[in-house]
RNA sequence: AGGCGCGUAGCUCAGGGGGAGAGCGCUACCUUGACACGGUAGAGGUCACGGGUUCAAAUCCCGUCGUGCCUACCA
């Protein structure tokens, strides 16, 4: 024990970096195969390795660790399982824009050197989140830190790659992908952005060719019509039914295209005639498909025209464009051009404008793994929270396409594929091959593609616990207990695990799914750099503190809402963690000289009794809150109480012991001080672990940290139901003569005198039991305990049920305020009333509601009839006497 | 186009069939021996609008308006 006066103002810098080493160099995060405890288990969402902390971090990794820190303390065998994920395309990114800056690229220096410099790179800069997360407070064991590109995750990768393609649900084939032409690879579909952008819509002629006169087209994408093999109209169209059989020629290239006929096309949408560009749109690829056309892919990789768009070749897609039109302008082919806004698709990465292209890509396909994981939220396995999402997740899984999974980098997991130059054998395995199986070749070449990097995060739940191999770790903690994520990233990362999860563990990844709301800025933006709204969490940190910030984060994290965070919310969470410091301080500074705390119920005041069941209560409501994830509840019933029960009151009445000469009532008071601080540290350890180590490892007679102690149980303190009727009535009497001291203005520094009339003797018996505290807490000169008097002159009177508090104000009563304030209570107890007596008045209400109902608003009425009374005579008495 | 959510005190939001709540802000007073990042008291709301169910609706249902987000291959 620290035995010199805390400071003032609470420092946080000086505590967190101290403690947070103290628990990690203690092996307090560390969780156990080896243990009698009931685990409880949570993969943290791997940040990715380009990433700095943003405020979704803060919030996500806020969550875990009250629920981890929370369940330690309820003695579970707890297992955060902290790692990173490699972030394929944008680590890329990164090192490319390095190279860049060095007059270099990827190219340039090869893929094996290249795949090294991000290595090298992650080796440098991809830790920093991590040192971030633990700036947070964080207790994961970091011990077991994984990384999706480290050598146990990627042979999970190899496994689950293969056992797939053996199952027939990894296929290879020709489809429309999304091609990014500036990341140069192809997306999954759900990596792509659409976004509204005003465009228009171009009406143009395809002559006839046997006759005169056009079919007319409407498109949004002029330049595609060089990769044009059809024009496609509805059969049922009575104003194209003659041109069965018969072609149209192409502008431009002045190439026969044939009409055909299909159901696809939508009579009613600009001309009824629609272009069939089989290799740049997934539609038209697919009518293609029906209808057997050729697949002309006009357009390149990066995005220029390539040599089938002959005199287009060489031009970017865009510049393409406008010369098309122009050429068709010129030749009379272009009829018109309205304006049109529709949606396009943009790289989730760079934003850059998506290609739909005819590529050979990677699949999986998911129907078959979906109907498992929809199955499992059905039958109650996984619970998906708040529940409304659920019906999100079902939405998805039930319309879910085959997923891409090649992407066209070289950061990632490598497809493990390898092509026999030999007779063209395409080989699925683990290990690399020496020869083929087929012809013997041994001429091999692996796959260029890697795998996107939601494929390896799909299996983070099981791969982080050391499958494929069936490990102590897999046995104790899988399935994890509650996954805690944004919803942004549900289909992306959630839904997979569900399927992967299933499939290869046989059993779901997680019993709850728990989704949090998004952070907000003030005006309800998203934030984001290109707006310039963003927070610093980081900057947070240092301005208001770790604790501050989680606890502002945790008051804000309502289920089912977003969060606006705004400076000045933190700021005042900042003054709650200062107030907390203070009460403790003062805690400390009078229990130098204690002994062992004891609840010695004899000797308790009506104070003691009444904080010791109060807690109780509070750490059964946190309890029930942290269960129900309701994180802003549970944070809210800790400051109220901290802040309005125990400083407001139980501090103040606590000083009359503790400064008391009575050594007994001393020891008394201390003996409840120690109990009730510990008590309310340990509540407040999840929300705000460095202060209360902090405070904790100063309180005597406590050992060990905090993190380790035991979570408050209701039965270590009292429950005394009595005490907290006669705290009412105790703090409805200070309140009342509080209330007339204001509202008199009646200078603090004068003292004055009041006559209490009481009729009941239990009551009289608790307020003459509890008079100090009325004379201090209300500064109050001198108390007279009486039973039916006449309101005494120049009295101000507060009516507390039937007990009447008169203020002794000779000289100082101001009449017309006195009869205001009177009249103000007068009439809103008469509103009240009405809404009560209207409804006895009311014969349904009296037969049909439920008697306790009843019963309530009877006596509601009688009390209100009681205080009623009262104020009106002492209105009667004041303007007599006036 | 569908789906989900939101509209409650000046601001940000809880609550969710039977007495309108919190934080911040605001007003007045207070250098009281934990804390001015503080204390005491106070002002402030036909709970978006219109119907319906009910003895009883801010709360449940329907509709309207406003607002936000997600999903979607109509060129």
């Amino acid at each position: 024990m620290e035995n010199h006066v805390l400071a003032k103002t609470y420092e946080p810098k000086e505590v967190e970096e101290k403690w947070y080493y103290y628990w990690e160099g203690n092996d307090l995060f560390k969780a156990s195969t080896k243990s009698d405890k009931p685990p409880f288990s949570i993969v943290i969402p791997p940040p990715n390795i380009t990433g700095s902390l943003h405020m979704g971090h803060a919030l996500n990794n806020t969550l875990q660790d009250i629920l981890c820190r929370y369940k330690r303390m309820n003695g579970y065998n707890v297992l955060w399982q902290p790692g990173t994920d490699h972030a394929g395309i944008a680590t890329q990114n990164v090192v490319e824009k390095d190279l860049a800056l060095k007059g270099t690229d990827r190219h340039q220096i090869g893929r094996e050197r290249f795949v090294e410099l991000v290595w090298e790179w992650r080796g440098k800069f991809g830790g920093m989140i991590i040192n971030q997360l633990k700036r947070l407070g964080s207790s994961c064991d970091w011990s077991r830190e994984r990384f999706t590109m480290d050598e146990g995750l990627s042979r999970a990768v190899r496994e689950v790659f293969v056992r797939l393609y053996d199952e027939n649900l990894i296929y290879q084939g020709d489809y429309i992908i999304n091609w990014c032409p500036r990341c140069h690879t192809a997306l999954a579909d759900l990596e792509v952005e659409h976004e509204d952008m005003d465009s228009f819509l171009y009406y143009i002629r395809y002559p006839l060719e046997d006759r005169q006169g056009y079919l007319t087209v409407a498109t949004t994408r002029p330049e595609t019509l060089l990769g044009d093999t059809a024009v496609a109209v509805n059969p049922e169209d009575e104003r194209y039914k003659d041109l069965s059989g018969s072609y149209v020629l192409l502008p431009v290239l002045n190439k026969p295209i044939p009409v055909i006929f299909d159901r696809y096309v939508d009579k009613e949408f600009g001309t009824g005639a629609l272009k069939i560009t089989p290799a740049h749109d997934p539609n038209d690829f697919e009518v293609g498909n029906a209808h057997q056309l050729e697949r002309i892919r006009v357009i390149n990789e990066d995005g220029s025209m390539n040599e089938l768009a002959g005199p287009y070749q060489g031009m970017d897609r865009f510049e393409c464009r406008e010369r098309i039109l122009d050429d068709l302008k010129s030749s009379g082919l272009l009829e018109k051009i309205e304006p049109y806004r529709h949606a396009v698709g943009h790289c989730y990465r760079c934003k850059t404008m998506i290609e739909p292209l005819l590529s050979k890509q990677w699949f999986v396909r998911v129907g078959p793994l979906a109907d498992k994981a929809v199955t499992a939220v059905k039958d109650g396995k996984t619970r998906i929270l708040p529940s409304n999402w659920e019906g999100v997740y079902y939405e998805w899984m039930n319309n879910i396409r085959d997923w891409c999974i090649s992407r066209q980098i070289w950061w990632g997991h490598r497809i493990p594929a390898w092509y026999c130059q030999g007779c063209g054998e395409v080989i699925v395995a683990k290990e690399e091959p020496r020869v083929c199986p087929s012809c013997k070749s041994k001429n091999l070449r692996q796959e260029t593609d890697v795998l996107d990097t939601w494929f390896s995060s799909a299996l983070w739940p099981f791969s982080t616990l050391g499958w494929p191999d069936s490990t102590d770790e897999l046995k104790t903690f899988y399935p994890t207990s509650v996954l805690v994520t944004g919803f942004d990233i549900l289909f992306f990362w959630v839904a997979r695990m569900m399927m992967m999860g299933i499939h290869f563990v046989e059993d779901v990844p997680f019993r709850d799914v728990y989704i949090h709301a998004l952070v907000k800025d003030e005006q309800g933006q998203k934030m984001s750099k290109s707006k310039g709204n963003i927070i610093d969490p980081l900057e947070v940190l240092d301005r208001f503190g770790t604790d501050a910030f989680r606890f502002t984060l945790s008051v804000l994290a309502i289920q089912g809402r977003d969060m606006r965070l705004s400076e000045e919310r933190i700021a005042g969470y900042r003054n709650f963690i200062n107030k907390i410091w203070n009460a403790a301080r003062f805690s400390l500074m009078n229990l130098r000289d204690c002994r062992p705390p004891s609840l010695d119920n004899g000797n308790l005041t009506l104070a003691d009794r009444w904080i010791m069941t109060r807690i109780g209560q509070v750490a059964e409501q946190i309890t029930q809150h942290i269960d129900g994830y309701k994180f802003n509840d549970a944070a809210s019933t800790c400051y109220q109480f901290v802040w309005h029960e125990f400083c407001d009151w139980y501090v103040e009445m606590a000083k009359l012991e503790l400064y008391s000469r009575d050594r007994k009532r001393r020891e008394v008071a201390q003996s409840v001080m120690q109990i009730l601080l510990s008590g309310v540290v340990r509540l407040l350890h999840p929300f705000v672990p460095f202060i209360t180590e902090e405070i904790w490892q100063r309180l005597p007679h406590t050992d060990g940290s905090i993190m380790v102690a035991q979570f408050p149980q209701p039965t270590e303190f009292l429950s005394d139901d009595e005490s907290i009727k006669e705290m009412d009535l105790l703090r409805g009497v200070i309140a009342g003569i509080r209330n007339i001291r204001g509202e008199m203005n009646i200078p603090p520094r004068r003292d004055v005198r009041i006559v209490i009339d009481v009729k009941g003797s239990r009551e009289r018996q608790i307020l003459e039991d509890n008079l100090h505290y009325i004379t201090t807490l209300a500064k109050v000169e001198s108390i007279d305990i009486v039973s039916g008097i006449e309101k005494p002159d120049s009295s101000a009177t507060y009516v507390f049920g039937d007990i009447q508090v008169h203020v002794l104000l000779k000289g100082l009563l101001n009449y017309e305020d006195e009869r205001k304030r009177i009249y103000k209570e007068i009439k809103k107890i008469e509103r009240e009333m009405d809404v009560s007596r209207k409804k006895l008045a009311n014969k349904d209400f009296l037969s049909q509601a439920p008697p306790p109902i009843v019963e309530d608003v009877k006596e509601k009425v009688a009390l209100m009839g009681v205080k009623l009374e009262k104020l009106n005579q002492n209105l009667t008495t004041l303007e007599e006497l006036k």
